[in-house]
DNA sequence: GGCTTCTGGTTACATTTGATACCAACCTGT
DNA sequence: ACAGGTTGGTATCAAATGTAACCAGAAGCC
């Protein structure tokens, strides 16, 4: 018997909902950046000048959504685009000094954001929590594949 | 230091944007119905007539989102409107034989996801990971109302 | 070298989604 | 009973998202 409260798709995504949601409006309201464009500067931060392509993969976006996320970011001079030598077509984006501003401002404010959701739970479930649902979206994406 | 891959509203995200997506398409392809609207149906059937607000309120979608995906469902004969007695505004919805026996070859189908996605699990691991959503949900609920 | 095929990235289009405005019916106080 | 405010539901508008078409450059093949 179903009971779409006890359903997991259901649940996972109401949950997600609301917590995008939550973040969402903090980074919009704050720093008028949505949540695209969050992933692409963090990842830019954490790992250095990347192709559009490299974003996507790395941050699960596909690549209009790095496309359009990152034309509004190099308008607004937060990164820069420069040609990529080995292939024509393509580009590295990097942060400027003004998107690695943007970083050390944000990055505090989502930490203590992912505190506020998690306060109160220990290290061990919120492992276990990142390992699930890591699971279940690898679960997930080979079930989408095989059809 | 923020690293995206261990950050809990992403991790959350991207896995809830698989599982829907897969199970999204499911849904469409083999029915012809969206999510919202399959939520709807299963909500009739597991509680009988209910008005567009109760399925709202069960079901976390706003008044909006249900008086569309009810349209649809009217349209197709799934669904039934009766006038709501006690209130001018309202009205009752509930299933169709058509509505009935949808739902009676859908949810087999969705249980049978559920069944696949957690291969594995045990009842402890699924029960405690619908616990943490619940929590999680109601913890981001709470923050975005104060504010 | 010239042809086809493939791939990174952008653009254009269609659909979904959310926020707001709106209408009608209800409720409250007087 | 009726004026002011609230609530259920729908319609409207703008923004976000996904899909498919598109374009250049790259890679493979003969």
């Amino acid at each position: 018997m179903l009971r779409l409260d006890d359903y997991l798709p259901y649940r996972l995504s109401v949950a997600a909902n609301e917590v995008s949601r939550l973040v969402a409006r903090a980074y919009q309201d704050q720093f008028g950046i949505t949540i695209p464009q969050w992933r692409i500067v963090a990842n830019l931060a954490e790992h250095g000048p990347l192709t559009p392509l490299e974003i996507g993969r790395r941050a699960v976006m596909d690549k209009v959504t790095v496309s359009r996320a990152s034309q509004g970011l190099v308008r607004r001079a937060l990164l820069e685009r420069q040609a990529n030598g080995r292939d024509g077509r393509s580009h590295v984006l990097s942060l400027s000094e003004g998107g690695k501003a943007l970083y050390e401002t944000v990055a505090p404010m989502a930490l203590a954001l992912e505190r506020a959701l998690l306060d109160q739970w220990s290290e061990g479930q919120i492992q276990e929590l990142h390992d699930r649902l890591r699971q279940l979206q690898r679960t997930a994406s080979v079930l989408a594949a095989g059809r």
